[in-house]
DNA sequence: GTCTATAGATGGATAGAC
DNA sequence: GTCTATCCATCTATAGAC
């Protein structure tokens, strides 16, 4: 089996469980019943262990977006969308509640910066939801347009740090429901007779 | 001067500018030309460091709260706290943007829980926008209500880790400025006529 | 209250044998 | 690829003189 991958999924696991800055790269080892020294070889830095977990879920979640701009666009499917992007974010919770620290980490020893992928996120929510609006699922309006991008921007990326400091969510799947459902009525709010209708 | 307000301010001033991880006691002594073991004398642990801040941070944006509840219920002056609480939380974003790490040390090394605030907090916001409601700013409904206040709720805590990840904000003014014109409009959305014309 | 000096623990990372 | 052993940096915290 590779050891690469198994190294990256105990690692994942304890950051979740534990905070990136409470896991060292012995405990890791140890876990895995390797030594320090080959998880080294295969991770020198444990900067880059942070970086391929990101990547990892980068990589998923753009497989996601692209399927659902090859289909049709639909409220339903949109909303399918940010639930799949949330159980990607709760299986990296321990990157998650840790953006701007993990941001500041990665960019300081090599140079990788989540930043830039951040504006290239709006411009996709903004294209996004004047589609819906362009199909009449949306109600029209460059405000609505603005607010709303503005809600997914933050709600998309802090629901799971705000799922932590309301107190330790309970299952994934649990957890996940909940802030999909304040996502939907987000929309609701937002769309036309026609949407709601399409949603029932 | 005060020894203990000094390090106070010195240590939050390097928590805003590196991170909680990245600054030593050592580091916040010699900025004060100031030995490490007389820091200790005053904060014998870090987190006694943390803690107080934090405390110093929630006393103040208390006092906001109280103020508001003390006078009219008005769009307008909810929108002022908003602004108060947000220069606050910016003065305090070595902590903010780190929120849920912060709360793990705390609770673990202190038992000082977030957590329970938090549950506080949200209920002085369904309070607020209720009053809102009764006084006729913003649109009647249940389904308004909860979803304002999860937005209330996200926004008031996270837009300053946002605002980190979309870039480093310019200046303190400017920032908070813009989210909090973000929150206007967002309040204007489910706002009466009467609240409408009440802002301007 | 403040200093110097140092203890004591932990962490990441490397050298070199197998 | 994997191991053992070790280095070296760093950090918190304390002991004891002033």
């Amino acid at each position: 089996m590779n050891t690469r991958l198994r190294i990256l999924e105990e690692a994942l696991r304890q950051f979740n469980k534990k905070g990136i800055h409470q896991v060292g790269v012995r405990e890791i080892a140890r876990s895995l019943n390797m030594s320090p020294g080959n998880l080294s070889y295969h991770f020198p830095k444990k900067e880059d262990l942070l970086l391929e977990i990101i990547r990892n879920y980068s990589k998923t979640n753009k497989v996601y977006r692209e399927g659902y701009l090859n289909g049709k666009p639909c409220l339903i499917r949109f909303i399918q969308l940010f639930e799949k992007t949330f159980h990607n974010q709760f299986q990296h919770r321990g990157i998650f509640t840790e953006l701007v620290e993990v941001n500041r980490i990665l960019k300081e020893s090599t140079g990788f910066d989540y930043t830039i992928s951040q504006t290239e996120r709006i411009n996709e929510f903004e294209n996004m939801v004047e589609t819906l609006q362009e199909v009449g699922e949306l109600k029209l309006g460059s405000e609505i347009k603005t607010n709303l991008v503005s809600f997914l921007t933050l709600f998309g990326r802090f629901w799971i740090s705000e799922a932590f400091l309301a107190g330790l969510p309970k299952g994934q799947e649990e957890t996940v429901n909940h802030y999909i459902s304040i996502l939907k009525h987000q929309l609701i709010l937002n769309a036309t007779p026609f949407g709601v209708k399409s949603l029932k």
